[in-house]
Order: C-alpha cells, then structure tokens, then sequence
DNA sequence: CCCTGAAATAATAGCGCTATTATGTTTGAC
DNA sequence: GTCAAACATAATAGCGCTATTATTTCAGGG
C-alpha cells in the first residue's frame, strides 16, 4: 500500500536517505539547496512518512495516549477536543481510551497504550491500581494526570482540587443566608472527583456556619433525569431546603426544570448552584450559577507540558499546575 | 524502555521467537504444551508487545483513525465511544481526528493518519476534498463514513438520511396543523447536515401542506444561547409563526427557555421539535419532541464493517447500512 | 596555499516484529 | 511397516525508518 520510501525521496533529490531523515525531523541542519531539492522532491511523489518505522528505530513514536472515563463526558470532551488541536501542531497523534470510570480498564488501556511507546500519557484523576502505577513509573514515558490535584502525582498533574469547589459552593450558598443545604450527586461512587466535592462542600458548610447539610445521591449518571428525581426527593425528606448543589449541571438543569413544574421558585425560595458551565447554563431560566472548571486551560497546559518533557528528552520531572475554577453567579442563586 | 522483547519470551518458553509470534496472532495454531509454556513466559517476564515493529513488519497497524468534526459535539463523542468500546475488545486502538468542519483539516488527517498504516479509517460525513478522496482511494485502508447516507461513498458506509429527518420534523408539524413554521439553525455553513435536514424540512413542509416556512439561522454553533437568539429573532420577523423546528436539542432548549421569558406557551401557542434526543431532552419543561440519531448504533455498525473487512482481508467491499432515526413524541409538539 | 574546525552530508547498524518458506514429527490409510 | 498428508515448529529475510559515527566540503586565518 505505502510504496514510496524515504530511499525514493532520497534517490530523487539526489542525496542520501540519512539527509532526508534529518530534514524531516531538524530541518534546520539541512542547507537550503538541499531542503529544496527534498521538498520538491516529497511533493512530486507525494511521499507520506511511515511513522511505525519511524517509532520503530526511535523506540519512541508520535503519539498521545490520552485515556480519560469518557469521552461522552462533557467535560474530557472538551480538554480532549483541546489536546488534540494543540499536539496536532506538532504533529503528534492522540490514541483514545475510555476506562468507563473502571481502573481494571484503565490498566489494559494503559498497557495497550505502551505497546505503541507513546511519546506521553495522559490519565484522568489521581486513582489508579497499582499495577498501573507500577507500569507506569518502570517505563519512561512521560505521564501527566489531568483533572484532579490533591494526593501525590505519578508525575505531572494538571488540575484543580475538586474539595476547594465543594468549598466554594457552600461559602457562596452561605453568603446568599442559606443555612438548610442539600448536595445532589450522580454516579458518586465511581466519580470520585464528585465525591471531592460533596466533602468540601459539607465541611465547609458546617464549620464556617454551622448550617444543616445533607447529601442525596443516585448511583445512575449524571443527567437532567436524574437531577429532577433527586429534587423530588430532597423536597420529601427535606422540605425546609433553601440551598442546593448538584455534582454537575446538567443535574442542576434537571432541578430547575423540576422547580417549574412543582411551583418552587429559584431563587426566592431555593437557591440553586451547578458544576461545569455547560452549553445551556448560561441561557437557562433562570440562569445557573455554577462553577466553571477551565477543561480547555487543563488541556493546553497538559499539551504545553507533553512537548517541553519531549524537547526535554530527559527525565521525570515533577510539575503540578493548579488550573483554579471560577464560581459564575448568575439569577438561579 | 522496552526492554523484554518477543526473543526473551522465546528462550524462557524454550521454542522459537516464530512460534510465540504465531500464538499470539494464531492460537489456535499453536500446541497446548507450547501455548501454555509461552503463556507463563509472557507473564513472569510481563511481557508487552512492540506494536510499531508488528505494524511495520505487517505494514498495517491495530489503530483505527477516527476523525470527526469535534469530539465536544455529543453525537460524535457517543459514536466514538462505541467505537472504541467495540473496537478495543479486539485490541485496536483509536487514533482521533477533529477537524473543526474543515475539509483542509480533514485532509490534514487523513494524511497523517495514512502515516500509521491503520487498520481502517472512518471519515465523518460523505463530503470531502478531492485531495482526501483520492489518497484514501489510492490506499487499501478499509474507509467507513459515518453519520450520513445521500450521494456515493468511498468505501462504506453507515448513517441515516439527513433531509429524511427534515421531512419527518415538517411530517409531524403539519400533522399538528401547524402551518406557520420556521427552521432555527446553528452553523449551518459548515454543518452539511444541519442544512440537508433544513432543505428536507422546507420542501416537504411546502409540497405536502402549502405551510408558510422558514430559515432562520446563525454562524455560530449550537448552543441554548443561539437558540434563544433565534426564538427573539423569530418573533419580531414572523409573529404568527406557530411551528419551530431546530437544527439540534440546544437550540430547542434555548426555545424553551426564553419562551418562557417571553410568555410564550408552548405547545399551545408554538410546537417545537429538535434534533439529538440530548440528555436533557425528556426531562426539560415541558418535554422535548425530538429526533433520536442513533449514536451508539452507527458506532456499532461501523466497528462490525471494520471488523469484517480485517477478517476478509481482502477487496473494497462496498456497503451502505441505513442505521434510521427515531421521532419521539413528547409535550413541546 | 595549507591547515583547522565547523557545517553538511553519507554510511552503517540495527529497532522488534511478521510472513513466507523450510524442516521436522505425527498420524492414518493401505 | 511404508508413505503421503497433515500438523507443528523453526529458520530466514526483510519492513522503513533513526541515531550514531564517519566522511566530505567549505570557510577563513596563518
């Protein structure tokens, strides 16, 4: 199928495969008649690189694994989508894996990721079997943890501490007088990121105001569903509620939703914060005050990381970036 | 980095580099005595294949390039998560591509991806670059295009007929003797299907029932913000409009809620339908009519032709598999 | 002009596998 | 028992590059 070689190259610019090889990866080093003939000579034969050879003899190949729960999440879509523009640049490829929030899964992804001897990996959150960490730490590929700060990377992190949210939420929802506060959570038991935030958003709740906090949860994923269901059942086990949180927006969405129907009004009589910012948050009725996590900071910060370690070629080299969140306040709090 | 090769498995497992490459491509062809001996081998020595050196010695690899749009759009992030879940089960990995809607971009890829010799490549879409057409043509990757059934495609192909959604939108409209009726799109310059689903929608709303239609449309992509835009925008140009289609569920949702603000009720006063079946959709105020794509199958379907094709090895094998679409009937119509 | 060092180019030796072909080793029919 | 098929295993020859080392070329100072 590929037919055309470096050596056809080669032998039609008439110089060696060696100077073409360096032209393609330094083309710096290569003077300027000779890059011309080559350029020319790539162009005429349409001549496309065979990147296994390549990876092959430079036991290191163009690639990013980049392995997150799913893609189908919002949020990763978002620092995948922003990864991909940003290694693309420089001409490395992303591999995709999903772990479905399942670390037995996200251990053969990353084995299947170490077949290819990836330039980098990219893992979500800071939970991983030990197996992987020990896979991880016994090659030498460079590995970056997004999403989550707190316990101690395999290497690099980029991220936000997912307990400072739940922080913020109660401080905020405090500060709006509410002392009767429910977290609402989806999937909490595999979303561990989630769980952050119900913590922080319970220990801040009761120690700086002494308010009544309670979490409700509901093990299916996070949906608009979902968040109404819960709704229903905080207003029946917990009628005096004046301020929610929900582990992400879309459950928030649900719980405006299920206000309009019941007559209950946000903000007047229940104050209402989300997670994530998503598409329809902002035009929402009433608008969604919610946290912004910077899901496209997170990946370009990972990206900017990825190719300094490669330029780097060196060794590990512990970084953490604390990407911050922003508290959007808008009508629904 | 890698340091175990297949030779270390071979001398442990006291047989041949030959027959431990065999047992792990051909199991069956292999004895139980040396399967199990080989077996043991690779897992004192944990043992992790060099993809690249299997790729280049068979000049194709286990990747499949999947290159859409953007993976931030939820549809396409619902069919490359099926992708990869069917996919990974025979242990191809994916290679992601987004274009951003650009067809230069999507050539970009699809040379780069050629660079891995992948398994298979899926395109987005039936409308690409001449340039795009001809190196995929010229190769023997098996190629699927997804998402859209219409004009002739490469290879494979596997998706539904986007003008038939726009026919079955106005269909549903018109059978609520609804007769007034305007598009709302987002991004349709770029969004191929977005348009052949406003181009259904007009004629069949004007050949069958004589209604009075519209577009009404904007640049920027979908979203809750755009689709209240366009409801305001709606309502100055054409008051008496009493039925609204969307180029997606965001927009709908955007619908709904400012006409809410505006007093508008709906469906008393306005019927809407949207496109997606997003997951806010059944749960919003009042409900979403709307079409349901079918993400996961066109992942399914397209992993199955990939899968098969491997298997044969062999020819082209043109295919088309009409995956349908689904109109769910809720309280917005 | 020769010499030195820097710059540019070329030769060389694999990287770790697969696929094809060659060689043993059984099995079963006569 | 013999012989051909059928089966199991092994030897062989690259796949198309990169990285290292070796060689050539070219300035510019003495």
């Amino acid at each position: 199928m590929q037919r055309v070689t470096m050596m056809d190259v080669a032998a039609r610019a008439e110089v060696s495969p060696s100077t073409v090889s360096l032209y393609l990866r330094k083309p710096d080093a290569v003077s300027a008649s000779a890059s011309e003939a080559i350029a020319k000579s790539i162009e005429a034969l349409n001549y496309v690189p065979n990147l296994m050879a390549g990876g092959l003899a430079a036991a290191s190949s163009r690639a990013v694994s980049i392995i997150v729960p799913s893609v189908r999440n919002a949020f990763f879509a978002e620092t995948v989508a922003t990864m991909q523009a940003e290694l693309g640049k420089e001409r490395l490829q992303v591999l995709l894996g999903h772990t479905e929030y399942s670390e037995r899964e996200e251990e053969n992804l990353v084995r299947m990721a170490l077949s290819w001897a990836p330039a980098a990996i990219v893992l979500t959150g800071l939970s991983h079997s030990n197996a992987t960490r020990k896979l991880l730490r016994e090659s030498s590929v460079p590995v970056v943890e997004i999403w989550e700060l707190g316990s101690e990377p395999i290497e690099m992190a980029v991220g936000f501490h997912h307990e400072q949210v739940g922080r913020s939420m109660a401080a905020h929802l405090v500060q709006r007088n509410r002392r009767n506060l429910v977290f609402l959570g989806a999937r909490m038991q595999e979303d561990k990121r989630a769980t952050h935030r119900a913590e922080g958003f319970v220990e801040e709740a009761r120690k700086t105001s002494g308010a009544i906090v309670d979490i409700i949860q509901h093990p299916a994923p996070s949906s608009a569903e979902v968040g109404a269901m819960l709704l229903g059942e905080t207003m029946r086990k917990f009628p005096q509620v004046d301020g929610i949180a929900c582990s992400n927006d879309h459950v928030a969405l649900g719980v405006i939703f299920e206000c309009q129907r019941l007559g209950i009004d946000i903000p007047g009589q229940l104050s209402v914060i989300g997670f994530g910012d998503l598409s329809f948050s902002a035009a929402s009725n009433p608008s969604l005050t919610t946290i912004r996590p910077p899901g496209d900071l997170i990946g370009t910060e990972a990206a900017r990381l990825i190719l300094e370690r490669i330029a780097d070629n060196g060794e590990r080299k512990p970084t953490v970036i604390d990407t911050r969140f922003t508290l959007l306040h808008r009508q629904s709090s």
